[in-house]
DNA sequence: GTGAAAGCGCTAACAC
DNA sequence: GTGTTAGCGCTTTCAC
């Protein structure tokens, strides 16, 4: 078992050849180079038998190039961003780049940090996902003249591939007033946004989509029908809880602004008699499939994530990640 | 906005010192060269101007260190896997080390040739996660002398971290066959066991688990009581339709052998009245959030994810990992 | 306290 | 058809 790696210096001496043949051989240019047949064939058996494998350090040092492409993402354990990242890399292998995916935990310094760390790794494009803070990160590749492209939140540097958030929080609305009954009642005849952080650009966008809708189908909307109470699953669990009881029951409509809010929405329903959930008609921003499973009916908005993916290497493919375009993707309203 | 990278010649003509005396303030052995406060500042300041970045390729070339630490995965878009990947950055993190995680679709031959890849790139430490053929990864990383541990699927040539399955598929068929009340009938008054492959080990052993504690607490077992028809939704929901066609209704207890297994046989659920789901009682092995707010009661099976990454990187911060040990980790019950 | 120089493993221009 | 050579950007030994 050779411990010490070979390299192609070992080669050129085990096949009597100099090392720019193995180099030629070994990496595709060796037919421009007109190299003998036997002799590729020779290097060739050398290589395996001496399990010989590339040093990607070194040939990327010397050719300024690494095929490192990286990603980062807020967190590898969320149905959507590891569907991202599934998707990434995707089409990184297509066109034989390396995947990079590296989580940074909605920490905006640990955005700045991990960019860094993969620009001293020197990848040759990034996909800047859910960034807390897209722009110095934007800012950092610009200036190390790395091609990038934001995704899912939009920044102000560069390209951003972002979820048609309006429209959907417009589709769901709608298809949740259709579906609703009049209720008894003023304040429980009326539908309701809930989870999401107000700071947050996806969390704005869908509050507009809702009120501009509620607007336009109902007679009336006041602030008291949103609550962007954060995403956390308790949070969403106690806002319910608080409007359950201000309203006296269920409203006619819920829209829940992400899936970890449903889940706290939905410890609280679990209290409540069927006939209650019944009576109320459900949304959720974002699709889960056990969620389309719980008991009482449930309106969901699924992210196009190959459509955002897709275009954001469309971007970088043909080279127009610096204009600051937005493009919006459309997502897709999934019926129980 | 400089183009062209600055490298540490750029910095020594602009601070009239040596390259050299560069790279020791720009990384941490200066103390140790005795280099003036001075210069060391001046550096620090024209590098900061400048926004020098190493050249990682260039300093592991030279140290033969990358820095970097990787893990193959089969899939990104699974609860399990994206968990493993979240915790294998956090523990790589607290050691320093730069965390690659790639995914390589259960494919044997992708799984090789990642890995492959990987070694090219120089990483220093690989744990190989749910590889569906570990041995032929083992051997490469042997070969090229890289420290790896396998994960989640045990293999013969390296360390092994893998679930307790037979001790998990005991204690939730013990606890199913517990709350599950006596059924007329021979062949509904068993528990069954639906979903995953009997090629794969984690399915032998809690098979074994499941028809071991069957035989204990039961008058009898069957080799029909288990079908193992694959991990597809589809198959699993396909297998319980024909099971509930075959004993006549639903068995007194069920164990689900996976989340995704799990979505198929709840569709198929769905189309039955409440009182016959009532009268069954679900496990499933594997945890999920939503799972466990459906409308019947399910006892679920949590693998230890923190538990497994904190072992195996144990067993690399301790240099175990060419004994081939398999240690196995006890996952958690969650009751309804 | 700092500089000179060698070399990590590879590629590519040029030579013959 | 193949060899020679000069770096890519960095670290480290040795020198003073």
């Amino acid at each position: 078992m050779p411990t010490k790696k070979s390299t192609i210096y070992d080669l050129a001496a085990l096949a009597n050849v100099s090392a720019s043949t193995v180099s030629a051989v070994l990496s595709d240019s060796w037919r421009e180079r007109r190299i003998a047949e036997a002799t590729a064939l020779k290097i060739r058996e050398l290589a395996d038998k001496h399990l010989y494998s590339i040093n990607r350090q070194a040939s990327g040092l010397r050719k300024s190039k690494s095929g490192l492409t990286g990603m980062i993402i807020p967190q590898h354990d969320n149905r959507f961003f590891s569907g991202m990242a599934q998707a990434f890399e995707r089409f990184a292998r297509e066109r034989q780049w390396h995947p990079l995916v590296v989580s940074t935990l909605r920490d905006p310094s640990l955005e700045l940090e991990t960019v860094r760390t993969l620009i001293s790794y020197r990848v040759e494009y990034l996909l800047i996902t859910g960034a807390t803070d897209p722009d110095p990160v934007s800012k950092v590749c610009r200036q190390h003249g790395v091609a990038h492209v934001n995704v899912d939140l939009p920044g102000h540097m560069a390209a951003s591939v972002i979820s048609d958030n309006y429209w959907g929080a417009q589709e769901l609305t709608r298809e949740l007033i259709q579906r609703s009954r009049p209720r008894r009642g003023t304040l429980r005849n009326r539908a309701y946004f809930v989870g999401g952080l107000s700071t947050d650009y996806a969390t704005q966008r869908r509050i507009e989509g809702f009120s501009d809708v509620v607007r336009a189908l109902e007679d009336a909307f006041s602030e008291h029908q949103v609550d962007a109470c954060g995403y956390a699953g308790d949070l969403a669990e106690a806002a319910v809880r608080k409007l359950y009881a201000r309203i006296g029951g269920l409203p006619k409509a819920l829209f829940i602004n992400s899936t970890i809010a449903l889940e706290g929405v939905a410890r609280f329903l679990k209290t409540l008699p069927l006939e209650e959930l019944n009576d109320c008609v459900f949304g959720c921003y974002d699709w889960d499939p056990f969620a389309s499973m719980l008991s009482f009916p449930l309106v969901m908005v699924r992210q196009n994530v190959d459509g955002l993916m897709a275009e954001a290497f469309r971007i970088i493919d043909d080279g127009s990640y610096a204009r600051k375009t937005v493009v919006e993707i459309k997502p897709e309203l999934i019926l129980p």
